[in-house]
DNA sequence: CGAATTTCTTAACTTAAGTGAACGAGTTAT
DNA sequence: ATAACTCGTTCACTTAAGTTAAGAAATTCG
């Protein structure tokens, strides 16, 4: 179990055997039910996490419709953007899936990188890299055509076509239910000529 | 023109005079005229900008057409993709107009880290701040209507229409030049009555 | 178990974006 | 000065997504 967190952890810096036991001293591991809601728009929690095993979903309503906006699987970190800005979340973090999740606040963080300053080099790396991704994303979404949206989802996610409600990867997709049912029979349409 | 960069810096970390003088000496500040192309695609340049003066433009190809991801403009940091993964650029980076720029690079980038430690943390929560910037932005692009994204940019950016080609501008809001020209059209005639 | 609710799909209709073509205005190059 | 090119716009046509509605399938709950 550890070993996932500590594999992750290599590929930025580097810890001694002794340092590894310190750090799961300082750190915290909780398993969560399917559905558990960590977080809830309007909230100011001051939590982040990292998936281990599950998933989780962000979501937020407008004009009274859920969106879904990111879903987030083993070995990604999840940093609020209430815990980043300090104001009330716009966002639902809730568990797709039963989770097993390391979780993070500013105290930990604080001994975490008093005691390894490495760390504070690792969450910025991390950052960086979470923030070029971001933009690739956008700019695929926004040169692609919904079906296009699918079918790549189908290549890089497999797994989510399987493990998430329909009407969930449609949001996702910014789309609505129906042009994905749409868009599915498409393509099997097309498959079978 | 330094007040710009401490003024800038305020908001996340504290500086001493001392300290100040110092920072100048280890920056480089440096002009560019427009149309001064920065980085090219499949480019490996390990240099980061910030912006006190001028706009900057990310952009790429694909199947030959040039599209435009984003706009960079006053006081706002630039940190390659090719930095930060160390692959090839996918992008190219050039100046719109004129720009006075910060420059660094991996080199200074050591100086500074070991003179001032607080810039580990200043770059880690600038790129903690970008990251959520960027998830709100495609939020907010995948549950608008084209019309709506270009209405909001009116709203969020009314001088990138002034400063920016339509056709550039186009690219930027996911489109056709033909479709942002209809778009505008539509929204003229709708003002009329 | 059966009722209620949610989820997924299909269909008809409306709307707007993409495409290809064409034109005038402005710019650059020869 | 004129030719070539780029840029922004308009038009006609095609295509697919949104919308509204309805029904089937699956899930939840009493």
């Amino acid at each position: 179990m550890e070993n996932i967190v500590f594999d992750f952890i290599s590929k930025y810096i580097t810890l001694t055997e002794q340092e590894k036991k310190e750090f799961i001293l300082i750190n915290t591991f909780k398993s969560f039910k399917k559905g558990t809601v960590l977080l809830k728009e309007g909230q100011l929690s001051d939590e982040c996490y990292f998936i281990l095993e599950g998933c989780l979903r962000r979501y937020y309503f407008l004009d009274g419709e859920e969106k879904t906006s990111e879903f987030y699987t083993e070995l990604e970190g999840v940093n609020p953007q209430c815990v980043v800005d300090k104001n009330p979340s716009k966002y639902y973090l809730a568990c797709v899936e039963n989770c097993i999740l390391a979780i993070g606040n500013p105290e930990m963080e604080a001994v975490m990188f008093e005691r390894f300053p490495k760390f504070e080099i690792l969450f910025r790396k991390l950052s960086e890299e979470l923030l070029v991704k971001s933009h690739v994303s956008f700019d695929d979404f926004k040169t692609s055509t919904p079906e296009q949206r699918y079918l790549k989802l189908q290549q890089s996610r497999p797994d989510l076509i399987q493990r998430i409600p329909q009407h969930q990867l449609a949001s996702f997709l910014g789309l609505t239910p129906q042009s994905l049912s749409r868009i599915k029979a498409r393509i099997l349409e097309k498959e079978k000529s």
